[in-house]
DNA sequence: ATTTGTGCAAATCGTTTGCATCTGA
DNA sequence: TCAGATGCAAACGATTTGCACAAAT
């Protein structure tokens, strides 16, 4: 059951030093809160589901600490911004190019494997502007069967 | 300096038809905002934006209606949800297959001409699920010159 | 010691809803 | 007439913020 390197659950130590490297001080909560985003690979969740998951595991943080420490780590390149709409912000732990699904109906957020999207002609930015990154959401419903 | 049919600004009797066609009863406010929908082509607006237009031209309609009303139109079909994430939701009165450019830094909203993106392979939705839509979002920022 | 983070509760923002009143067919 | 629409204000859910306290360098 053994996996590449990047994705083993990282230990206390490594935690603390990803985010000096990111220029962020490796508080208590923050290291818990990013051993809980980094501990497997790819996950999308919103700050709800986060804070939750903190009190399930016994980490005391309080939500508006969880909003902090998500933006920051967004900030900090740790993390992206999922573009869904809908009422939720998710972010995801994988910040390389790729996009997603979304379903609705449970609000779930899935990786779309990467390459299995090829964008053909990217469309031209009108003049001023430049493009930041393209989002690509595919929103899917259960199958009417 | 005309214009094409669908593009030239409907008359109150053609608003009213085009409710009474989807199934929704033309009242005085939904006509006003209908003709400010729909004046010229393809606009994105939120309700905030629609309602303070609404104000300018003295129609007088609650926010709330404006809301309705919007979401209305769009469960009808006149109206299309561009799927940004940010606090707001845009309403786009092109319902046609398209994708958007979403510039962050003035919440602003720009279509995409159609057929300058193309998707080449489109991703295999997981089992049990299919395909509602794709929604590209390209993120402009300003061009750093 | 100083700077920075934390928690709480209150504030904010977009959006929805309950309800009494009005209005279009 | 009378189902359905409107407006208002209150309710809501997600997110942010102000401030006193606590922890990290």
């Amino acid at each position: 059951m053994d996996s590449p390197a990047a994705a083993r659950a990282p230990n206390r130590n490594q935690l603390s030093g990803m985010l000096r490297q990111s220029g962020i001080r490796p508080t208590r909560q923050r290291v818990a809160l990013a051993g809980l985003l980094f501990a497997r690979g790819n996950r999308h969740l919103s700050a709800e589901n986060l804070h939750a998951e903190a009190m399930a595991k016994r980490v005391p943080v309080s939500l508006a600490t969880v909003y902090n420490t998500l933006n920051q780590f967004r900030r900090a390149g740790l993390l992206r911004e999922v573009v869904v709409d809908g009422p939720k912000t998710y972010f995801d732990t994988n910040t390389t190019e790729h996009h997603h699904f979304y379903v609705e109906d449970d609000q779930q957020v899935i990786d779309v494997p990467a390459g299995s999207i090829t964008m053909a002609g990217l469309a031209e930015p009108p003049p001023g502007y430049e493009v930041a990154r393209v989002e690509v959401v595919v929103r899917l419903r259960r199958a009417a069967r």
